[in-house]
DNA sequence: TTGTATGCGTTATCAT
DNA sequence: ATGATAACGCATACAA
């Protein structure tokens, strides 16, 4: 049963020889764009023979041949984050509809890994990147886009660089959680902002000051986490409390930097949203059965992933075309993480 | 800035020509294994020309010529449950360093997709294969396996196979949970089990079967879902209830078939624990902050991985080593959702 | 309609 | 130490 040694997988010439024709007619008959040119006997005979012997065409060979790998890489920060399964999905669904196969890779968030990944892709001849790792500074994404790489970015975007882009709307989406939160009643409003570093940090961040500024309320109450996580979130909060800051909302970045303030409220024993309301940003999963459910704003990931797939494609057929930048509708989504201040 | 249309990527024979040697003399020199045959010089000037020209091999090229492509496939059900990403990060980090690069794929549960996208990763000549989508019948795994291909099962397993596989210690973990919730009282307690094509549902729940009647209670509250999905979870619970079962705690076979519970007992008006004591599977992230928070059972994902991508490396160095299996560890995590028949 | 010949980019086996 | 040559498996321009 067990096969330690197996046979060597037969090729293109074993198929031939098997149906007595050379291999280009092999070839031609084995390959359905080019079937029409071979008699449908021989054509016949050739399909018999590779079914007979279980042949496999080895894409290594033909993408060497052909220069084309049908192939695309799709650059993910931390597989981890619920945030971005249903992302690869949404590019995995149409690309494969259009004949490629996708490559994930995982950085990590660290930008060696990153540049090992991508270099790994590159020399296996991706036709083209899906990149959500993306900072606001970002030479290697430079220098890719410099060298012709096509390239779609995801959630995120590099300044200055004119790269196709699909995110969500996030300023829409900070200013409605505001004013949300202002509706509810006279409150000061806080806002633990994710890595400057990233175009959604930065774009939140600004929407949240030009949101609450509007309202006519502060817009001093910001902290930033050094990276988009439970901890940093939880450390953010930590601060702004220890600084004597006095507020009764408190927008988070995303959602795991809300969850973060959970594990705040729990150690100082603050009741949300009775003390405190809390909302998030994306609507992963789950947050629904948290305690209390998370008001957060949601996000269409797999409809993000989709559209960069599509523009991928796009960039791919007509290398020429303009860079577009495709920003998605979110929605408030409220549950029982906000309140008016006192209530519940 | 833009570039449309980027100059061909320089190839060896281009670094060879800029450094005046032949082509094979520049391959010698870029390899570090072949590296000392080549005067020392020599070597720096090639690497220099490559440097300069911004080189990079061509996996394509090197793999049909090697006949090794440094990958292996890693086969998902489903990324979008929080039990997978850990494994795919536990698999990464020991083939990476083992000089490896994953190859991930998605099949949805679905068989022809599975089939699909088992059979590209062939194609591209894939060095072995780690699958989480056994079922115990599984005709193209044994198929793949007497062909020879280098694999490992991963959480899930196939029925007399042999195949080496790495999986939580299910039946001890099962077995701990009815003891804490029989420990908690004299109750009736249900089963809701994952699938029965599966090893991972066909084991737990005869680990349930033989935990409750050790302990002198029904093992006659069993109802099988038919996906490991909250949705099923929901209806395998409300079928209990409808069929007016009596007990006062569950065992689910996963986390996300606990959290259908918890829908449950939303629509029906019942208290958690007051009511019905629930116990989930897994422990995937964020089930401390549900409500209540889940007693579950916690399973090593990211050392499955590891394992799994270890038991590889050796089954691709030494095909003819015989298939084991390995068990690891699992251990209770007590939460808010279990307590005494009738308490909080 | 089919066969012949060539080359994709690289490495390995010969020579020298 | 380096160069010449062939070959990996396949697809295609060209010839017949």
């Amino acid at each position: 049963m067990t096969n330690p040694n197996p046979s060597p997988a037969p090729t293109l010439r074993d198929v031939a020889e098997a149906a007595g024709v050379h291999t280009a007619t092999a070839s031609r008959a084995l390959n359905p764009n080019t079937r029409r040119q071979i008699s449908a006997e021989t054509a016949r005979r050739v399909m018999r023979a590779a079914q007979a012997l279980g042949y496999q065409p080895n894409s290594v060979a033909r993408s060497l041949k052909t220069s084309r790998t049908g192939t695309v890489g799709l650059v993910i920060p931390d597989l981890t984050n619920p945030l971005f399964p249903p992302i690869v999905r949404g590019v995995e669904s149409v690309l494969e509809s259009g004949g490629y196969h996708v490559w994930i890779v995982n950085t990590d968030n660290d930008a060696e890994r990153e540049r090992a990944k991508i270099e790994s892709l590159r020399s296996r001849q991706v036709e083209g990147l899906i990149v959500a790792t993306a900072r606001l500074e970002h030479p290697l994404l430079r220098q890719l886009h410099e060298q012709g790489v096509r390239m779609v970015l995801i959630n995120r975007q590099v300044e200055h660089l004119g790269l196709p882009a699909v995110t969500g709307d996030d300023a829409t989406g900070v200013a409605a959680a505001v004013r949300h939160l202002a509706a509810l009643g006279p409150t000061g409003i806080a806002y633990l902002s994710g890595p400057l570093s990233t175009s959604t940090g930065r774009v939140r961040a600004r929407a949240f000051r030009h949101a609450v500024r509007d309202l006519g309320l502060s817009d001093e109450l910001v902290v930033e986490c050094a990276r988009w996580s439970e901890s940093d979130g939880a450390a953010a909060l930590r601060a702004l409390l220890d600084r004597g800051a006095r507020f009764t909302a408190v927008v988070a970045g995303n959602d795991l930097i809300a969850l973060g303030c959970y594990d705040v409220f729990a150690e100082r024993g603050l009741s949300c949203p009775g003390d405190v309301s809390v909302i998030g940003f994306n609507d992963m999963p789950f947050l629904d059965k948290l305690r209390p459910p998370l008001t957060t704003v949601a996000v269409p990931h797999h409809e993000l992933g989709a559209e960069a797939a599509r523009m991928l494609l796009d960039c791919i057929d007509d290398p020429g075309r303009p860079a577009r930048t495709l920003l998605l509708p979110v929605s408030l989504v409220v549950r029982g993480s906000t309140a008016p201040p006192g209530a519940g």
